[in-house]
DNA sequence: GTCTATATTCTGATAGAC
DNA sequence: GTCTATCAGAATATAGAC
């Protein structure tokens, strides 16, 4: 319910009084469940890192590189895309004031170590690389994401920007 | 003043007492200058890109199509990354509930007009290539302000992306 | 566990004196 | 143009009955 109450009114457009409404309650029942507000984003943050790990692991990893490239990037970019405001709590740092707590940090750590070794194993193993790979793959979630929502403008130029990468890279 | 709470505080961390107090004044005074909140928010946006356009004119433009690609990424990521609170208001949607104005509006067509001329003149002139172009600027700043704030890791980047931009465009 | 009632504080915005 | 005073409503959060 909050994840809808947020694509509707944005990730801090609603109060604890919608939230409750929307699940049928007063907003003090919230109260039994998060001790404040905050404890609600986290717990939203742990979520969306646990979706995008469980995305991964049930995409098939090809063996040949470009097509694991080719994989990965559809993947992602379509998790990431798919929600907005899940994008804005996962990706960019909107909410003033919140930071993740450890426990709700450490699913998204686990989800970049898998991207890693994904790369790894068709010998994308450097820093350097693997940071490029995040910069072009959330270029495009972002620019779709903020200048042509709900359209497919970046999202057909995906396959274009992986081969690019791999020219580069592979 | 509001740019300088923003950077402290995040773009929607601050309110009309806290602004009219830093620039000596109380809240009430400030509806002289703007009808409303979403108006400060209006004039700041159309300054940003305003700032932008200026950047921008004032960046010598190589003739030679690798170097001006160089030139032209530096200069926007550097203006980019130096205000997050900026960035923010300008390429992401955080705000909830503000769309600029025409008039804020106008300076970001010019801008981006501007860019597509400085790609046009040296042979990259059709859409896909020029949002290819906007995505990797774009990922390279997101990722630098989200994940590396202040530092260089994303920065340090931005040379060898240009150049596999051109490797497969130019 | 959920409720009503309420505390407290803050918000954007307005009225009207000076 | 700037102020004091205030409105009307929102927010998060708590107390305590049931």
């Amino acid at each position: 319910m909050a994840w809808s109450l947020s694509e509707d009114k944005g990730l801090a457009g609603w109060s604890l009084r919608e939230l409750a409404a929307g699940v049928g309650m007063r907003a003090p029942s919230l109260y039994v469940y998060f001790r404040a507000k905050d404890q609600i984003y986290d717990a939203m943050f742990g979520e969306s890192y646990r979706q995008l790990l469980e995305r991964s692991v049930a995409t098939p990893l090809p063996d040949e590189p470009r097509s694991r490239l080719h994989a990965m990037a559809s993947m992602f970019f379509d998790f990431a895309v798919e929600n907005p405001a899940r994008l804005q709590l996962m990706f960019w740092r909107v909410i003033p004031g919140f930071e993740p707590s450890a426990e709700a940090y450490a699913p998204s750590l686990q989800a970049l170590t898998l991207g890693q070794e994904a790369l790894a194993g068709i010998g994308i193993a450097d820093q350097a690389a693997m940071d490029m790979w995040t910069a072009v793959l959330t270029g495009l979630v972002t620019q779709q994401a903020s200048n042509d929502p709900g359209g497919e403008r970046w999202r057909r130029l995906l396959d274009e920007a992986v081969d690019m990468f791999a020219a580069a890279y592979l």
